[in-house]
RNA sequence: GGAGGGGUGGCGGAGCGGUCAAUCGCACCAGACUGUAAAUUUGGCGCCUUCGGGCUACGCAGGUUCAAAUCCUGCCCCCUCCA
């Protein structure tokens, strides 16, 4: 065996640590109100240190502590309940220290309601593939920026996109800042594996992250006050079996909730799949919070398969690509598209922010057009108050049993 | 009046004998985007088409050549400098 071999299987042993039976989640409490008879659907009350929202509910992603282009009044005013920020940017720029000094994520941005903090396990993909969608469709838009220098037992390896240092997020190291920026709900650290990639290595990269999650708990029991919530994570790809044994090991966990992240596989229907074959197999008692995942479509479908929190960037990032939600019709209009040109009409005037009830869309068409910011920030706000006025539709459909007819006012069909 | 430079697709601007229906940028038309290195990015953009191709095009009119946006002649415009 070779210098390099031996450096390899050392890099690669398994490093193996005893979770904690039980923690502390004074702060919390998660309570299942009501539930669905025809579908998992179900309503509950997730209560954090810094307020209580009910769940199914939507948190949207403010990665780098901003939700691009809307303050946190403008989130308020849309409605919003929670939001998440992301702990691999965030120790980036500026630093854990420098929040901790702040007084921590929430004063710091000025959100005082309930906050996530991923774990910067994402990011193991997106660095290493670019995204979702080009991972699937093969393509690599970053082959020459590609910013994961590797993964071992430890943790992941990256070159700082902000000046080229070369970073490292281990389990504990995720947890050690997603503590000192105090997000009310916190990840343990996993590994998102991509779609194009053999049975074997999203075992392996399971098992690995399995232990990476028992690291975190041990991390995330030093110095615990109840003022966090730690989540697990489900993985194992696309393959059944593997799901059922990360399944079981979350369950196993003292997490306060459970998470389906992972490679969800190619396509829609896939990922319907996966999430529908996970769920009876989850904790049944702790929340559930689907990873990246956010269209109107996937909300109906998802909560009806017992999910109580999404998050995804979509909202925000169409935004300002011109698209704006709408509710019925195609599910969406682009602002940027000429027939806007003279549209006097405002987005919605049903919704009680000036964003989507005052302005034209001939006027945000200019917007776009002119190159003018405020264009993306009315669509932004728009999007955000349009989800959050979503999931409170659903909350009430839930409740009435009228999810189906919920989902054709806003779906058509 | 003298000297020089130039007129190319909606605009700017390459090309200076064939591989040019014409690089590129802007504008325009549409698409993608799912734990955000995204105010990013992809495609289309003369006319017609049975998608093989066909037709009309680089100021206007002639000419040279197998072949011209590219060379020659004349004409019409525009710009700079000198008087």
């Amino acid at each position: 065996m070779g210098r390099r071999d031996r450096l390899k299987r050392k890099l690669n042993q398994p490093i193996v640590v005893e979770a904690p039976k039980t923690l502390d989640y004074s702060g919390f409490k998660f309570e299942i109100t009501f539930r669905d008879t025809k579908s998992r659907a179900r309503l509950g009350r997730l209560t954090t240190p810094h307020g209580t929202i009910e769940t199914p509910n939507y948190i949207f992603c403010g990665t780098k502590a901003s939700i691009k282009n809307l303050s946190p009044q403008h989130m308020r005013d849309a409605k919003t309940d929670i939001i998440l920020a992301n702990t691999y940017h965030l120790m980036i720029q500026p630093g854990p220290e420098v929040i901790e000094r702040a007084g921590g994520l929430h004063k710091f941005m000025q959100w005082h309601g309930p906050m996530m903090t991923d774990s910067g396990g994402f990011q193991i993909f997106a660095m290493g593939h670019g995204g979702v969608a080009d991972e699937i469709k093969g393509r690599n838009r970053n082959t020459n920026t590609r910013s994961l220098m590797g993964i071992t037992e430890e943790g992941a390896k990256f070159k700082s996109y902000w000046n080229g240092d070369t970073l490292k997020l281990t389990p504990e190291a995720s947890i050690d800042i997603q503590r000192r920026m105090g997000a009310d709900i916190i990840y343990q650290f996993d590994e998102c594996t991509p779609y194009h990639v053999e049975r074997d290595y999203t075992a392996t990269a399971m098992e690995r992250s399995h232990r990476w999650g028992d690291r975190s708990l041990v991390e995330f029991e030093k110095g615990h006050n109840g003022r966090q919530a730690l989540y697990g994570i489900v993985s194992g790809g696309i393959y059944d079996d593997l799901r059922t044994i990360s399944c079981d090991w979350t369950k196993d966990r003292p997490f306060f909730g459970t998470a389906i992240g992972d490679c969800l596989g190619g396509s829609t229907e896939e990922f319907y799949e996966i999430v529908g074959k996970c769920m009876p197999q989850i904790h049944p008692d702790r929340p559930v919070h689907l990873l990246g995942i956010g269209a109107i479509r996937d909300v109906f479908s998802c909560v009806r398969m017992g999910i109580d929190t999404f998050d995804c960037v979509s909202p925000t990032r169409i935004a300002r690509h011109g698209w704006a939600l709408t509710r019925g019709g195609e599910g969406r209009i682009n602002i940027r598209n000429a027939p806007f040109r003279d549209d006097q009409e405002p987005l919605d005037p049903s919704l009680d922010i000036s964003a989507s009830r005052d302005f034209s869309r001939s006027y945000i068409h200019h917007l776009f057009k002119a190159g003018e910011l405020l264009g993306t920030q009315l669509v932004a706000q728009h999007n955000v108050a349009m989800i959050n006025r979503l999931l409170r539709e659903v909350r009430a459909a839930v409740k009435n049993g009228t999810l189906d007819a919920l989902e054709k006012e806003w779906l058509g069909g």
